[in-house]
RNA sequence: AGGCCCGUAGCUCAACAGGAAGAGCACCGGACUCCAAAUCCGGGGGUUGGGGGUUCGAGUCCUCCCGGGCCUGCCA
């Protein structure tokens, strides 16, 4: 049997590069190697201010966003994670399992409070949900970025405990640390890309040519080399590139940059072309779903159907473990 | 349940005693630059949380509502 990995992504409303070559490329990777199931956490959305008039074509938008990117229905499960209630279930069980001081240590509620004018216990959380989302289907495998791995750490906590007192049954989780180092903010190469930050500070995988073009141009570069290490800004536009073009037009404009030869701007035109050769065709199938968000909304069906079977028969016998639920009057069948 | 404090531009905050709503940062445009950054020049931006009231005049005073923070009490 395969192994199963599980990754949530939120509503962001829009897919940015950072995005798509951190994660995005991997899970389109790993559907071909393990049974993924990929959730859109509406749940972890919340957490925080939204308009609730916004959040259903933010999900659908996501949705449509990674099947353009190459996320394929037929290979791995993919669902909103509010269409699946046991979620949520769940996650009130592990919060019982989890102590007060652990949440308080997570560096990310800590950062993420204090940009919060109300900071709500579902931000707080959050970690405790996000480990709920995993062990739900017992997956063993997370790929998450580095700044996930406190996270990661509290649900293999959780899964211990639970085990040790109730009865083994989570599964070790492992994670798949992506190789991709951070893409940077190009307006700001010192932060890593977000939307949070601002327009300038990402490029949109959907984004229209003239504003990626436009992004690209603009980016912080600096007076050229100084020493070996390239500057932030730089390193930036190298990486993209080599994230994005074939090695072998990498390896020339390294050279050249060596040996301060390369002009910037020729830099930018390399970087905005291969970059696009890498986001016209996911643009043309994004186009294609927006005319059928119909058969995007048939696939979260499709995908919530699944995932419930997976965790409905999983929550039956953790219920029985932990003693709560109907059927556990009646523990013979 | 009671008490106290707060809400002004995207952000941080200012506005004597009731007398023309401002600054810094951010943002946009231009100069400079291979492109950027820095710097310089220029620009847009606000129903002062909302309603009602007092007043010649309200960001400022009164009142209600909404939102936020702190304290005390009570409690399944």
């Amino acid at each position: 049997m395969k192994e199963r990995v599980f990754s949530g992504i939120q509503p962001t409303g829009e897919l940015h590069i950072g995005n798509y070559f951190g994660a995005v490329i991997n899970y389109i990777r790993l559907q071909e190697e393990y049974e993924c199931i990929y959730s859109i956490v509406d749940y972890h959305a919340i957490t925080v201010d939204h308009d609730p008039k916004l959040l259903p074509a933010k999900v659908l938008a996501m949705a449509a966003d990674l099947l353009a990117c190459g996320l394929d229905p037929d290979k791995a499960i993919l669902f909103v994670q509010s269409h699946v209630p046991e979620h949520t279930e769940l996650a009130w069980i592990f919060n019982c399992l989890t102590s007060f001081g652990d949440l308080t240590r997570m560096t990310q509620f800590k950062e993420k409070a204090k940009q919060q004018e109300f900071v709500s216990a579902g931000l707080f959380d959050y970690p405790v949900l996000q480990a709920a989302d995993i062990l739900l289907y017992r997956a063993s495998k997370v790929p998450v970025g580095e700044d996930q791995l406190q996270h990661l750490e509290l649900a293999r906590r959780i899964a211990r405990r639970f085990n040790s007192r109730f009865g083994e049954f989570f599964p070790e989780v492992e994670p798949i640390l992506s190789e991709a180092p951070r893409v940077m903010s190009p307006a700001e190469p010192t932060m890593k890309m977000s939307k949070s930050l601002g327009e300038k500070h990402y490029i949109g995988v959907m984004e229209p040519e003239a504003s990626i073009y436009e992004k690209v141009k603009t980016a912080v570069t600096d007076v050229g080399p100084r020493g070996p290490e390239m500057s932030p800004g730089v390193a930036n536009l190298f990486l993209i590139l080599k994230l994005s073009a074939d090695s072998r037009l990498y390896d020339e404009l390294e050279e050249e940059y060596r040996t301060g030869k390369l002009k910037y701007v020729r830099l930018k035109e390399a970087v905005f072309e291969s970059l696009m050769g890498v986001l016209r065709p996911i643009q043309a199938r994004r186009r294609e779903l927006e005319r059928d968000l119909g058969g995007v909304k048939q696939v979260l069906e499709a995908g919530a159907a699944r995932a419930r079977e997976i965790a409905q028969e999983n929550m039956r016998e953790i219920r029985r473990l932990i003693g709560v639920g109907l059927e556990s009057f009646n523990p013979g069948r």
